[in-house]
DNA sequence: TTAATTTGTTAGATATATCTAACATTTTAA
DNA sequence: TTAAAATGTTAGATATATCTAACAAATTAA
């Protein structure tokens, strides 16, 4: 005879990947769909098609054949549970341990999967319960409630106005290398001098009044307010 | 056509609580056994000698068939690098986090599994390069060099004799759980009274001269010095 | 020293997570 | 509105890590 655990509640490491990227695409995009996903997590459609059955079976995403992924409340529970843990994590680094915000996201990577509310409450309450992560995400509550903000990609931004950096859109180490680079950084306030028609390039003038431009990638994952 | 890539060098999580578990039997017992190993990992014994296979391929230990198991240099190196790695974490979770003794194992268990050797780096700094953990066990240092003691379980030690408790054998929760009843921590000195004949207990008297008895179970997983 | 017991190995099955090849459906373009 | 392209699904294979059942070797007891 043969007994499924269903295991109720809980995910593999693989799971919580698979959801967290779920949760992301249909942020940004709405609906989600199998290629995007595919390549999001570096793995072939058929992979993702078993995937979310499986997760279908769990309740995490509704799945219909050829429908498209749409995920539950569910699913956004746990998606948001892990990217808690991620953002708390990434903090943690780089608050208390003194690493740079580019350096912090794999290791978070793989913090975000250790299963102790011990640990991570502990690091919630020596950081203070904070609301955002070193690249000013905001950071869910353990109740998954989160920040809606009205943050706008630079490249959105309007020509002649100054703009308050206040969080990027990619924490992957080349980015912020090359935000580093730059002099770039959260809670900087530039002025917007001109947006190129032709390639999307964003002329800026720091707190220095020294010019720079950055490319339209690069404008795109830079949000900011005002 | 198939490449099998070695990954030389690098374990699975698996491979690595395998190569940590043979080492620490080794340690104990000289030769290590199938059955032993099996029962430590709570797997059954074919999953052991399939893994073995395995770790002789990637020259972590030698295996030949009916003879045992025995850990090479290069096993043994990367055993003391995970421990290296569990040890700086319970000391950080207890140090710097505040986490209790009896907590962190469990927590030390997923931690040692992270790859980075910069928060690995980091906690070691921000410890002062500790050279034990919160159970009083050697921390190996980068290079796999290990202090050898010659502390002895409690209840190896003289009768009407003051010893001080330098380490834990164990460093389960249920078992420290329990010294923190009995109020024996690390560092304290204690007076052996007596040691039963009968059944291996052992009666203490701590510094504030009141009389505790413990079992010879947990005397054994107390160390001593002098 | 044979027989019983313990210990170890092989063979084959299961579960997870992935892939490729083939086929199906949906969307887009002619 | 068909044909082509893009997207999605199924079937079947591979790799890892585990299991049970059957058998083999070594150890221990009678
Ligand atoms: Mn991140
Ligand atoms: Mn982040
Ligand atoms: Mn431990
Ligand atoms: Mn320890």
């Amino acid at each position: 005879m043969l007994f499924l655990i269903e295991n109720e509640g809980m995910g593999s490491l693989t799971e919580e990947n698979y959801i967290k990227s779920v949760y992301a695409l249909s942020q940004a995009t709405g609906e989600v769909i199998v290629s995007e996903l595919a390549k999001k997590l570096h793995v072939k459609p058929p992979t993702v098609n078993s995937m979310m059955k499986k997760l279908a079976l769990k309740k995490w995403v509704l799945y219909a054949p050829y429908k498209g992924i749409k995920v539950t409340e569910k699913g956004k529970k746990e998606a948001l549970s892990i990217i808690r843990r991620h953002r708390l994590a990434e903090l943690f680094l780089v608050n208390v341990m003194k690493l740079g915000w580019e350096e912090v996201h794999d290791i978070a990577e793989q913090l975000e999967h250790v299963e102790s509310s011990r640990f991570y409450d502990r690091i919630d309450e020596m950081l203070g319960y904070p609301k955002f992560d070193p690249h000013g995400e905001p950071i869910p509550d353990a109740n998954g409630k989160i920040l809606n903000d009205k943050r706008i990609p630079l490249n959105q931004a309007k020509e002649n106005a100054t703009v308050k950096i206040v969080a990027v859109a990619d924490d992957k180490k080349s980015f912020l290398d090359h935000l580093n680079d730059k002099g770039l950084k959260i809670g900087e306030k530039v002025f917007v001098k001109r947006k190129e028609a032709y390639d999307g390039s964003v002329v800026l003038v720091n707190k220095s009044k020294v010019e720079l431009m950055i490319t339209h990638q690069v404008a795109e994952r830079i949000l900011v307010e005002e």
